[in-house]
DNA sequence: GGCCCTCTTTAGGGCCTT
């Protein structure tokens, strides 16, 4: 399958998406068990997350729904389509390589694999130090529930909110979770996501160095493995192979250089997750399309959480 | 910290991520 055809389909789909949003509401009947087997050495009380979240109801095999409960708290976290407005939207749909409607149309899509694209603000750039304060990530399968954002407290003192303006205050209230309670929210999103037993490939820029030893680390904090199962690649040496007009490679390889690169607007505040994941998803439909990637090539230029020699080390 | 590039590979600097 091209890729292009599936990111092109779904750029039509992720248009539509972008409006797509809903609250998750942890169930008790199903967040007890994993809370519980995760969640030992503290009593935890069920929480309300705001994020845009969840199941697709309707996927086969999907192992859960969740009600639409919408709880949102204030500025913390905001639903992605309030930084998109109508006009922005047609500009988007510029974007498209061709005219999708007429290629897909009837058309029953095998996926190959789930694409999550994912982006983490975090107070620093010390996997070790550091803390993820935000987690943003979207289903390109698109439609209704593909997308999940959230605040995470991180227990510690944010310095950088230069960086994308997510302060303490923001951080600090009793509805923000730990990343520990997002641990088994996480989980259930992919699950919910996940087509049968074809693969998931989560997708992020300069993940390999930055997005994917950071979780790693969070998980390992909260004593909790990272599905060995999941796949991961990273944009950045994807990109490195571009070239411009005049046959040269790209001076940045940078999101903001290869958005600019791609004239895809920017809408809402760069330096927040969903943000750089919407910008994320567009790049990628385009990148892939210049390359002429294939999902199955993708895939084979993706790794393990145990490639990582962070994890090696861990051995 | 990992990847890429080059004035390279027995190395070092720059980019990219917050």
């Amino acid at each position: 399958m091209s890729l292009s055809f599936v990111f092109c389909g779904n750029f039509h789909l992720l248009s539509n998406s972008i409006g797509s949003t809903c609250g998750i509401r942890l169930l008790k009947q199903h967040s007890r068990l994993i809370y519980e087997t995760l969640l030992t050495s503290r009593r935890q009380q069920i929480r309300h997350f705001s994020t845009t979240v969840l199941a697709r109801s309707t996927r086969k095999g999907s192992k859960q729904s969740f009600s639409n409960n919408r709880h949102l708290h204030g500025e913390s976290v905001e639903p992605s389509i309030e930084v998109f407005k109508q006009s922005e939207l047609e500009q988007f749909k510029s974007l498209q390589c061709y005219n999708v409607d007429d290629k897909i149309s009837g058309v029953k899509t095998e996926w190959p694999a789930t694409i999550l694209v994912f982006d983490i603000e975090t107070t620093g750039f010390s996997r070790r130090e550091d803390r993820v304060i935000e987690f943003a990530v979207r289903d390109l399968m698109g439609g209704k529930n593909s997308t999940f954002q959230t605040l995470v407290n991180p227990e510690k003192d944010v310095k950088n909110t230069f960086v994308h303006g997510i302060s303490n205050r923001m951080l600090c209230r009793p509805d923000v979770p730990r990343f520990r309670e997002l641990i088994p929210v996480l989980l259930q999103y992919v699950w919910s996501r996940q087509m049968d037993s074809k693969p998931v490939l989560w997708v992020a820029h300069n993940g390999r160095s930055f997005d994917v030893p950071f979780l790693f680390y969070e998980f390992r904090r909260c004593k909790v493995e990272m599905p060995g199962d999941w796949l991961f690649v990273d944009t950045r040496p994807i990109a490195n192979q571009l070239v411009d007009s005049n046959g040269s490679k790209l001076s940045s390889v940078s999101l903001e250089n290869l958005r600019e690169h791609y004239k895809i607007p920017l809408t809402g505040s760069a330096h927040r997750a969903m943000q750089d994941v919407t910008t994320l998803c567009y790049v990628l439909q385009k990148l892939t399309f210049e390359l002429k990637l294939t999902v199955p090539q993708l895939l084979e230029k993706s790794f393990r959480v145990s490639d990582l020699p962070a994890a090696r080390h861990e051995r």
